[in-house]
DNA sequence: CATGCCCCCTGCACGC
DNA sequence: TGCGTGCAGGGGGCAT
């Protein structure tokens, strides 16, 4: 799946076309993703208005009008499409008007582009005649219904950790979380409840980066003292460094997505250690080969000659 | 409690 | 060409 910084793509790419926006149309072509959808999907969704869309961990949530939130989870290989109606040049405005098909049936214009596709399993209309496709191959991901009030006690969300690029991730609470850890520092950095929002890239490139081995053991974060290390300032730093750099460069997709076919999902960005197995490490002066091994069934890519 | 493993699903690249 | 194998960016659920 995408990760944070994908996410975080889609969302940005997602706001403009359906905060504001009332729903006037959601349907679905199966009756589950991962897990069923929730009762009533589309008349709970129905005539209600998003009123902000926001980014927690891995998962987009559409705040509606009504109190509820659409949580959505994009697994491994969620995407969305956007769909606009053409915008209307100033002359059609003034004289020839909007094209017939549209005027009479917007849904249906784009309808027809938009949702021939395998695997487009969910489709939201917008007042504005915008569609919004949810499209996943694999369909590990899945679409809720929760109550505002409650979203923070939902078993999804009550166990997530801090936001990497917020400020409650810091040395200090990264070494008082490792502190007698027996796992390694890969398994560390993905569990959900440690730092909610990296996956299996982005915990290689960042243990690239900070130079430490997917093998240390998370405890190697914590001193005697139960004080942050230099290499745990360094961890915490790569982090950041490496999400930022991702979500600019989803940033850079995002602004040429209207010019090609409305996806938002995964988009071209170089990894350095990601996917490079036997190539040379880039590390100046490093002469060390990236390469690749399992942990707890994932790939992992690292430079044993650099990662300590 | 923490940790590790299997599994959900489809498609694709690879070797024979 | 066809078939088998392994692998893919997540994470829930279960056994230990």
């Amino acid at each position: 799946m995408p990760e944070l910084p994908e996410v975080e793509t889609v969302r940005r790419g997602l706001e403009p076309v359906l905060v504001g926006q009332k729903l006037t149309k959601v349907s679905m072509r199966r009756p589950d993703l991962r897990f069923p959808f929730p009762e009533n999907f589309s008349k709970r969704l129905k005539g209600q208005t998003i009123t902000a869309l926001q980014r927690r961990a891995k998962y987009l949530l559409a705040h509606l009008s009504g109190g509820e939130v659409l949580v959505m989870h994009l697994g491994m290989s969620g995407r969305f499409t956007i769909v606009e109606p053409p915008k209307l040049s100033a002359t059609s405005k003034s004289g020839i008007g909007p094209h017939p098909k549209i005027k009479e049936r917007p849904g249906q214009f784009v309808t027809e582009t938009a949702h021939n596709t395998k695997h487009d399993h969910v489709i939201f209309e917008t007042a504005a005649g915008a569609t919004v496709t949810y499209n996943d191959t694999r369909r590990f991901g899945y679409m809720l219904l929760v109550e505002g009030d409650d979203l923070h006690n939902h078993k999804m969300f009550c166990n997530l950790g801090p936001e990497p690029l917020g400020n409650e991730l810091h040395a200090d609470y990264l070494a008082s979380v490792a502190r007698g850890r027996k796992s390694d520092l890969k398994a560390f950095l993905m569990d959900q409840r440690i730092i909610a929002g990296l996956g299996n890239i982005y915990v290689c490139e960042a243990l690239f980066h900070a130079g430490l081995s997917p093998d240390r053991k998370s405890a190697t974060l914590t001193s005697k003292t139960g004080k942050p290390l230099v290499r745990t300032q360094a961890l915490v730093a790569s982090i950041r460094l490496v999400l930022n750099g991702a979500i600019a460069a989803g940033g850079s997709t995002l602004r040429d997505y209207k010019k090609t076919d409305g996806s938002l999902g995964y988009f071209q960005h170089k990894f350095v250690v990601y996917g490079r197995e036997g190539e040379p490490c880039t590390k100046p002066r490093c002469k060390g080969v990236i390469a690749r091994k399992i942990h707890s069934g994932r790939s992992t890519f690292f430079c044993p000659k650099c990662q300590k």
